[in-house]
DNA sequence: TTAAGTGCATTTAGTTTATGGACTGACTAT
DNA sequence: ATAGTCAGTCCATAAACTAAATGCACTTAA
């Protein structure tokens, strides 16, 4: 099977890694997250080669993840900033990145974490049912079709 | 910057797509909390090509996210099954299909949900810190260093 | 006791994609 | 003039992926 075939995959989480499952887009993603909006600036901070560069962040406004923002004329010149869709990202990236900060080794003091700042603490997110309120742990979910 | 070096990151998001940011491997963890188990399986269902799917089953079980099980002696086959790191991504699985199911085009009709077993609830799922209760949203988070 | 089937692993060859570095073009600042 | 900045392109090489075939250790049905 081709990868761009999964595009049309009944299952959301096949759809969203259509877009988002490769090496360097959720990179780029977190890039943006972290401040960075232009193309020297990820080329510098990933190391990505600027062949994949360019293509990523052109799929990524043609995903409608990103726009593309003219910040000077002479020459015009654009940097690439979140859209509402790609800042609806926000709880993947932060799941993701709690994932790798608790699941894989690394030297825990030297890591990004993020301050919630409505309450002033230090951010530990989970997953909750927006029925219920409670925390979602695996055993408690059943995939079902939608009615 | 080669693919590998990402591993030892300080950004526990690097970290995390160093083990699952390619083409496949989230794929492979989706089915197995969708119940999937055996090579075969996971070839059928995702249409991977036999050599990957190898390779990607290897790099799960060598990072802890699966461990392999034997289902049978004469000959002695394995399946692969979620370990408690490989759980933790539940989190990560649910807010991937819920962005995949609320800002991606698709069938809306024939898409796959879950339900909420302690409520009852088709669910809904949103990122909460752990401090508050409240919600998280983009807005309201920095980055920090840790402690 | 052959024949067909299961559940993989391995090999091969061809295609696709990624990489790194040099380069272009339009400007600005000195 | 000269150098620098910035987005982006081009190209040769390297790596990753695919599909299909083959091998192997067994089990079950004929």
């Amino acid at each position: 099977m081709r990868w761009s075939e999964l595009e049309s995959a009944d299952c959301p989480i096949a759809r969203a890694l259509s877009i988002l499952g490769d090496r360097w887009t959720l990179m780029i993603v977190r890039d943006c997250f972290f401040g960075v909006h232009r193309f020297e600036a990820f080329q510098a901070n990933l190391g990505i080669s600027r062949t994949i560069l360019r293509d990523r962040l052109a799929h990524l406004v043609q995903a409608g993840i990103l726009v593309q923002r003219p910040y000077q004329d002479r020459p015009v010149r654009y940097d690439y900033v979140l859209s509402a869709k790609g800042k609806a990202l926000n709880g993947v990236m932060l799941m993701l990145g709690e994932w790798g900060r608790t699941a894989v080794d690394g030297q825990p003091e030297t890591q990004i974490r993020h301050r919630h700042q409505t309450c002033g603490h230090v951010l530990t997110p989970y997953v909750a049912c927006a029925a219920c309120g409670e925390e979602v742990v695996a055993k408690d979910v059943r995939a079902v079709r939608a009615a």
